[in-house]
DNA sequence: CTTCCTTTGAAGGAC
DNA sequence: GTCCTTCAAAGGAAG
């Protein structure tokens, strides 16, 4: 059930989000990082033999990643009161202004827009896009001339929340904001990583198709199911057909339009993306450009390894970006719960974890993130 | 065709 | 408050 977080006004809970950053050496991330591409996909692959060679227990695996993961957590929560305390100077530096976001920041203190100071271009339409990622779908491609206005029973459920000033904000974003990310413009831009070791020939952003080859929404889809009560399409509305649940939620191709309107069942809401689920979006495509590969099992290796070389202002971007599309989808979805899709996935390997003990293996990453240990099978030194 | 893999983070339930 | 589980994306691999 979405909830807002007491009394902090829209924060929804994201207080303990800045947590998994580094506190130092933010230059010598950056440089590092540069080594991760190079050494991504041999490490990756050599990595990835041997750690299903000796976790053989994923089960186990899994439990220890929990408790580590938390660990991990729970260790950086400390820096969180100071990162609090630089709250101000942080947001500045690192959110001038999101290119498609208009919601009144707290973070923001003036809420300046400047469209030239953006740096964030989180949102990137390289596959599929998501909502506020996604926002401009709805702006560019669907709403533009006229955003739609929330209607004004938005808080259902009793629940006070900002209304539709910040929402069409959202949709009413200038065309081309965002989405079409100038090569130049890249968050982290193209010299971070060098087309090393990978194979990487080409620039990113030249071997993405144009973001508008990929209309998120079919006009059916928006008028269907995936068309929210408020009126407001969000991405985040699968239509409840079988396959709802792989990859073809935003991308449908409108000429093959899925004609399922007759099924009166209330479409699927995904939950919406976590920081690090926007950053993973974002930045797939770059991995597989750079590095050839396509298994989205080594790919979020990689996306996970260069999350945790982010520094925390580049983390900030996500974790500010998904605070607002929660706070979008919870306007959007008052009612709506993360429970709403349990087992909406198919109980998958919970019984096998249940009768498999813990202590099982944990993948060398873990074990870094753990104690700080050099993980053997992934340089995770570079960290 | 379905599920798993793999990552981090958020949410919710149980205790 | 802590712990645990599930889901969010994604696409190849495996069953």
């Amino acid at each position: 059930m979405p909830q807002l977080s007491s009394g902090g006004g829209d924060d929804l809970g994201a207080n303990d989000e800045m947590i998994s950053f580094k506190d130092e050496g933010d230059q010598d991330e950056k440089i590092q990082e540069n080594a991760f591409t190079e050494r991504d996909l041999a490490d990756l692959k050599s990595s990835l033999v041997n750690e299903s060679e000796t976790n053989q227990s994923p089960n186990a695996v899994r439990r220890g990643q929990q408790n580590e993961h938390r660990g991990y957590q729970e260790k950086h929560r400390e820096h969180l009161d100071v990162s609090k305390h630089q709250d101000g100077g942080m947001y500045k530096t690192a959110y001038p202004g999101y290119p498609f976001l208009m919601l009144p920041d707290p973070y923001i203190p003036n809420g300046s827009m400047s469209p030239s100071s953006n740096k964030v271009s989180v949102v990137q339409q390289s596959h599929g896009m998501h909502p506020l990622t996604s926002l401009l779908p709805y702006s560019n491609d669907h709403f533009n001339p006229s955003p739609p206005h929330l209607p004004t029973d938005m808080s259902q459920k009793g629940v006070h929340r900002p209304q539709s000033q910040d929402i069409s904000g959202f949709y009413s974003l200038p065309q081309g904001g965002v989405g079409q990310m100038p090569p130049s413009m890249g968050w982290q831009s193209q010299p971070v990583y060098p087309l090393s070791s990978c194979g990487f020939r080409q620039p990113y952003s030249s071997s993405l198709p144009n973001s508008s080859s990929y209309p998120r929404f079919s006009h059916s889809l928006m008028l269907g199911p995936g068309m929210h009560s408020t009126g407001i399409p969000h991405p985040a509305i699968v239509p409840p057909s079988g396959k709802q649940d792989h990859h073809d939620h935003y991308d449908r191709n409108p000429h093959q339009e899925p004609k399922r309107e007759k099924e009166p069942k209330k479409p699927v809401i995904k939950k919406p993306l976590n920081a690090f689920m926007l950053y993973m979006k974002e930045m797939r495509a770059k991995v597989i450009a750079e590095c050839t590969l396509k298994e989205s099992a080594a790919i979020n290796q990689i996306l996970g390894r260069r999350w945790h070389a982010l520094t925390r202002e580049e983390q900030a971007k996500y974790y500010e970006l998904a605070r607002k599309e929660r706070q979008l989808h919870m306007q959007l979805y008052p009612s709506w719960s993360a429970r709403d899709n349990y087992g909406k996935k198919k109980r998958r390997k919970r019984e096998k974890q249940q009768d498999s003990t813990t202590g099982g293996k944990r993948s060398a990453f873990d074990t870094f993130k753990e104690d700080g240990a050099p993980a053997p099978l992934l340089p995770m030194e570079a960290l």
